[in-house]
RNA sequence: GGUGCGUUAGUUCAGCUGGUUAGAAUACAUGCCUGUCACGCAUGGGGUCACGGGUUCGAGUCCCGUACGCACCGCCA
């Protein structure tokens, strides 16, 4: 037996008991005759103490430990003379009486702490030492808890774990697919589901009407620090059900593991925003509502009023309040201006005003208003003195929403109300069914060529379907897309006629989909459905800026797994079994 | 595909306006220390300043390119 306890469990009622225990070596103190380590494992740190006076020759073996040594050791649960109240097990300490080397360590290339000293970079390639640290351990220890919790939470309603292939047909719809070879079909090609979305809809017309997965899903995109080449999936579909089911329970899921995993009661049933409102009040399809700092349009407002040409020539003016910056610098204001006018933004300028402590107004824009008309604003704004009133206006009120957005929530972020500890959840629902898309000179699918259009909507499909509605919806937390699902489309005829508008011809969806669309002539049942993000879930939960931290080997910004040094090239033997040749463009 | 920032000791970083032998902290090694727990003290070893080119009497420092890392835009049905 390698040991009788665990480095965490051990307490002052254990005192007296002769235990044995086994972990890694986080740290020796050398106090001349004197010598104490730390021992870890994953559940804690246990002090053991070698006494030259009492076993000179055990206390040498011991100095002679090194960092992140695997040892175990036998000896005697004992009262501390100085407690540590930093750890759990500080009240005792293991007087030690055997000691066994079951394994060296070179020294780590970064301290295996808290708060390593390691960058980014060496800490994934050794990502195995990594995960030794105990906030990351803890980051994974919350992923297996949150998996726990939903599995719970979704058998008790009746849900089926059911898993689908990982070895699929490639869709060009949507994100690129990752491929795989088939050695025995030679010249095809398997894709990585991007999401079991097709597979789950056959599940619905195969009777299972309750179906989760904790999957899974593969996308060849560039990464973010909230995008991973593969990620995981909570992917349910249910039969039977209309949107609020749905809603009802998955909003029901959420509360449930911030009820089981963070200790939050959420009482109130979430906000339900239409994707229009959503637009036109922060200028986002995800909202960050933990603060207001709504938009006000003021097109309305300024037309006729003065002679400033940029407003008046302006399609959209849009504005936010931002309590108590009043008292910005003329250099913080140009830091606001360079800050909308960078590229990834793209604002022209920044009109600003400040409402001063006597009531009056004093903005960038003063040579074109009146101070009656000033005044004006701070009404229409609601400002009160003390703030600092900010103005984004153009040609396309869709662009300067979304500029605005950004300007809102660097406000937000400089104002501190983007608290990583307060929640805000709501529904963003009503999603337009199609977006134009300038590259592709066509309509494409906003959430994905299944979705079913609002019921209302639907005669639109044939006179303006830019402007039909689906029966979709996200979860949004903390400006955070958790979640989305949709109504699914379960009739034949319209599923064909959806692909139409989408610019397919019939052999090519029947190409494609047939396999969906035949399905549905053998009594497809109402469906519909909703994937969590459970990176990001996690990633809320603990607090973290990258889904990478609660990954247990994740890939780095270039799509590459540093540690295995993947991709990489195959042998000419293997490509020629697959009967492929490269072509590559340089060298 | 694009933008920005970065690359200096095992590690995290500093290094100003170009100027003698590139520093700190930590880690590591050795010695001292019997109640430490980020122990302490002393000593020591450790550098292709990412790579290639250029400017200059002289480049870690300035310029160009490449590679790599991070963040973001595009992209992500």
């Amino acid at each position: 037996m390698y040991r009788t306890h665990t480095c965490g469990e051990l307490r002052l009622s254990d005192a007296g008991k002769t235990v044995t225990l086994a972990g890694w070596v986080q740290r020796t103190r050398k106090m001349g005759g004197m010598t104490f380590v730390d021992l870890r494992d994953r559940y804690g740190i246990t002090q053991l103490v070698f006494n030259e006076e009492k076993n000179a020759e055990l206390c040498e073996k011991a100095n002679k430990l090194g960092r992140e040594y695997v040892i175990q050791i036998s000896g005697t649960v004992n009262e501390r003379e100085s407690k540590n109240t930093k750890i759990p097990t500080g009240e005792i300490e293991i007087i030690a009486s055997e000691l066994n080397v079951l394994n060296e360590s070179m020294t780590p290339p970064f301290t295996i702490e808290e708060n390593s000293d390691g960058g980014d970079d060496i800490r994934m390639k050794y990502r195995y030492l990594d995960l030794r640290r105990s906030n990351v351990r803890a980051n994974i220890e919350l992923r297996h808890k949150m998996t726990m919790e939903v599995r719970r939470y979704l058998d008790s309603k009746g849900f089926l774990e059911i898993e689908t292939p990982m070895l699929i047909g490639s869709t060009p719809e949507g994100a690129r697919d990752f491929v795989v070879p088939s050695r025995m079909n030679p010249g095809q090609f398997y894709a990585l589901p991007q999401s079991p979305q097709t597979l789950k809809q056959l599940l619905m017309v195969a009777g299972m009407d309750r179906y989760f997965q904790i999957v899974k899903c593969f996308r060849d995109e560039d990464l973010r620090a909230d995008r991973q080449p593969e990620f995981t999936q909570i992917d349910c579909e249910m039969s039977f059900v209309e949107q609020d089911d749905i809603i009802n329970l998955f909003e029901g899921m959420a509360k449930h593991l911030f009820k089981t995993i963070r200790g939050v009661e959420l009482t109130e049933p979430f906000l339900r925003m239409p994707w229009a409102e959503a637009m036109k009040r922060f200028g986002s399809d995800k909202p960050d509502m933990r603060f207001g700092m709504e938009f006000v349009e003021l097109k309305d407002f300024f037309a006729g009023k003065g002679d400033f040409a940029v407003f008046n020539d302006a399609a959209y003016i849009g504005g936010i309040c931002a309590t108590g910056c009043a008292s910005y610098t003329r250099k913080q204001l140009d830091q606001l201006t360079d800050f909308v006018k960078r590229p990834q933004i793209g604002a022209k300028g920044l009109v600003y005003a400040r409402v001063q402590e006597d009531g009056s107004v004093k903005s960038s824009v003063d040579k074109f208003y009146t101070p009656e008309v000033l005044a004006g604003l701070k009404e229409q704004m609601n400002a009160q003195p003390g703030d600092l009133i900010l103005i984004l206006s153009g040609d396309d009120a869709m662009k300067v929403r979304k500029q605005l957005c950004e300007l809102r929530l660097e406000m937000g972020e400089r104002l501190g109300l983007r608290d990583k500890n307060k929640f805000a959840l709501l529904w963003v629902v009503d999603f337009p069914m199609f977006e134009w898309s300038e590259e592709e000179n066509r309509l494409m699918a906003m959430h994905h060529p299944f979705t079913h259009p609002k019921d209302e909507d639907i005669p639109l499909l044939d006179t303006d379907p830019a402007a039909v509605r689906a029966d979709a919806y996200d979860m949004v937390c903390n400006g955070i897309e958790v979640g989305g699902g949709s109504i699914r489309i379960h009739d034949q005829a319209l599923q064909a006629k959806m692909f139409e508008i989408l610019g397919f011809t019939p052999e090519k969806a029947q190409e494609q989909f047939g396999f969906l669309m035949n399905a549905f002539k053998y009594g497809a049942p109402p469906h519909g459905g909703l994937a969590y993000g459970l990176d990001r879930w996690v990633s809320i939960f603990a607090g973290l800026d990258s889904i990478r931290d609660c990954i247990a080997f994740p890939k780095n910004n270039s799509g590459r797994d540093v540690m295995l040094d993947a991709p990489g090239f195959i042998d000419q033997k293997q490509l020629d079994e697959l009967q492929l040749a490269l072509n590559l463009k340089n060298e």
